[in-house]
DNA sequence: GTCTATAAAAAGATAGAC
DNA sequence: GTCTATCTTTTTATAGAC
């Protein structure tokens, strides 16, 4: 086990790291500036850049700590052992209760289709992983009985999709979506 | 029928227009400046302001336009008779040719649930219309025996998720995500 | 470590000439 | 209708004091 204690340092980057993801989430990664993210945690923006050194280079690291955090939150060992279906309705819960980082999620992955975008090449990864991940899941579920005669990473390429498409409309919607019951309908459906 | 003449001035219009969408496809809004827009059609910044008095009404019109036309496009009446899930088939299928315009509406609409987004009105009415649309189609196709229990209103948002969710995918991962075969074997769920 | 000062660039918008 | 000139604001980033 590695050392994992926190110098007074470490702490600045974790809130400076929270700070920017609130203000990611609302703002999108351009339209947030660094003195607004540095303001939030009581600090102008020369000093928000004594920890980083450039806007690029803080968004890179936000989504590195976020996949370490949903890697906790998940429970998914590295064999995927722990996940499940209905793991992963729970997680379409948990969601719903945290509208802050859904949109984070929702505005920097679109964001990231763009040219020369800086989270580009972090989202392009993150879906290949999680599609395989998830194909596992159903595969280990489902087998090869699933309807239409998908095969695992074509349900899998479905659940995020859905997954995500929810999650835009929910945003949008002023409490006419019910992101839970519609995924889990959609569950269904893969059931059989 | 009214007088559908169009005066240099209107064309001159409908350039910009096509132009910006292309520009916020490319840069996201924030991204995309007026001089760039300009640029394309061969004027600069202010002689675009001269067609249009700001940035955010230029957005607000394209995406005017683009209803417009995508209206025309699915030959859909105003009571929806014509369409049917093999046509919102076809339009996955056509979509998967157009990666422009999957890419613009993926990044405006994700960007639209920032603060004071000047999309945000247009995008929450366009997903509730949609929505209705495609449950009338869903009703009128299906009836009341959807899978799991669901009404065509569920239904009918799980479709537009999909398409949205896989767009996404299909922008972020050459080639590896084939969104018309994806979708078709959605439909095939939806059918049971 | 955090600040002040400041550079340097870019953007949206307005005024007015032609 | 389109341009040049210009204003004003905002933003990222650097240099250096404390």
């Amino acid at each position: 086990m590695v050392d994992r204690r926190r110098s007074r340092g470490d702490e600045r980057r974790a809130e400076i790291l929270d700070a920017a993801l609130e203000t990611f989430a609302e703002k999108g990664f351009r339209g947030a500036s660094l003195a607004a993210i540095a303001e939030r945690v009581g600090l102008t923006q020369q000093g928000l850049l004594h920890y980083f050194p450039s806007k690029e280079e803080l968004l890179v690291e936000v989504l590195k700590l976020r996949d370490e955090r949903d890697t906790d939150a998940l429970g998914d060992n590295a064999d995927g052992s722990t996940m499940s279906l209905n793991a992963l309705s729970t997680l379409v819960e948990v969601n719903a209760g945290r509208r802050g980082i859904v949109q984070s999620f929702t505005v920097l992955s679109a964001d990231s289709v763009t040219d020369d975008h800086p989270a580009r090449d972090y989202f392009v990864d993150r879906y290949r992983r999680v599609r395989r991940k998830f194909a596992a899941v159903v595969a280990a579920e489902c087998g090869d009985q699933l309807p239409s005669g998908m095969d695992p990473e074509q349900a899998a390429t479905l659940i995020i999709a859905v997954m995500d498409g929810l999650q835009l409309q929910w945003l949008l919607s002023d409490g006419e979506v019910d992101m839970p019951a519609l995924f889990r309908h959609f569950v269904a459906l893969l059931r059989d």
